[in-house]
DNA sequence: GTCTATAAGCTGATAGAC
DNA sequence: GTCTATCAGCTTATAGAC
């Protein structure tokens, strides 16, 4: 019984210091430049032993991808304690921590369109539940923020949903960066400002 | 003369051929999953003779992004005819136009982030210097709807014309399609909605 | 000469033997 | 766990057809 538990836990270990290679490589280089050879010499181990543990590459990024939306669970969990906080401040709150993440290098780059990626994600489980699980908490926030009249009520909360998504991987975030002339909290408040405001003249 | 002016309109027709055949398989599969073999036969011609047309699978997805850039400047070149439009309009019309594109199933679908094809673009002339001038306009009218008021003054220029870029391939437009919710034009109101006015109410 | 067909080299993902 | 095939897909080389 010990012993079982022993090696589970080392196991476990060692997943965590794959999916934190793969996370780190993922944001560095993207999924397509990633190999395997590369992961499994980073962790220090061989390439079919990696298999033993993430049946392809595929699964190696959607476990990377559950590990963020982990934390981004953890995330929206401390902001619903605060309880003068608006909705819209939460929403707001977390877009600014997605950001975060992503101008830290810490974000996943994964191809967003037609790809191997695209249909293994739709079709893995663990990724899906934690996937509804965060969207369930941002959909409560977006539609209070819309009967409390901070969010137009004319975009349905889906677009809303999805488009706070696509501000968590947008490409924009690291051409800013790239052009060397902001600093990374000033692209984040100009991102949160067309996000939310727009590009017309209030 | 004859002759050789006769050659390399046979030489563009095919090489016509290619592209169109490319920015399709792009549309609808991506760069990752469209295979060489794959537009080589569908165009009806050998392997090998592609290669001597473009020299890398990153060049044919170049060519489509060329094709594309083109089909834009036209689009600028007969809104910059309406004299009664404002600098507003004709961005708006811009964006509109590129999502039409995209629903219709002629974008071209590319890796936004890192991988092998950023590399390759960011260093093919032709590509670039299409991009230049499509942006030159842009930036025109950019500036312009600035001074006039309309659009945010607060927002750096280069952000709004990459706020427009990211639109013009927004992953989603997909997502709300494949949804079944709403009629392509719905869609495109709604991303045009949340891009210009943002998410707040007004 | 240019296009075609074919095949072979290379890299990287995956599966199986040990 | 490692080591060793296998397979797919990009790229290049070779040899023959018009």
């Amino acid at each position: 019984m010990a012993k079982v538990s022993f090696r589970e836990q080392v196991l476990r270990v060692r997943e965590d210091a794959i999916v934190s290679t793969v996370n780190r490589l993922l944001a560095e280089k993207g999924f397509d430049l990633m190999t395997v050879d590369e992961v499994a010499a980073e962790v220090g181990i061989a390439k079919a032993s990696l298999y033993k543990h993430f049946a392809s590459k595929e699964e190696l990024a959607a476990a990377a991808m559950v590990r963020v939306l982990d934390k981004a669970s953890e995330f929206l969990a401390t902001r619903k304690q605060l309880a003068e906080a608006t909705p819209l401040q939460h929403l707001q709150a977390v877009a600014r921590w997605t950001m975060e993440v992503q101008l830290a290098g810490e974000m996943p780059s994964l191809p967003a369109q037609n790809s191997s990626l695209r249909a293994s994600l739709a079709s893995n489980k663990l990724y899906l539940a934690r996937l509804m699980e965060v969207s369930d908490q941002l959909g409560e926030w977006i539609v209070q923020a819309q009967a409390d009249g901070a969010l137009d009520k004319t975009v349905p909360a889906e677009l809303v949903l999805y488009t706070l998504y696509a501000r968590a991987c947008d490409p924009v975030l690291g051409v800013l960066k790239a052009s060397g002339n902001y600093s990374d909290e000033r692209i984040i408040d100009m991102l949160l400002q067309t996000c939310f405001g727009g590009l017309l003249t209030r």
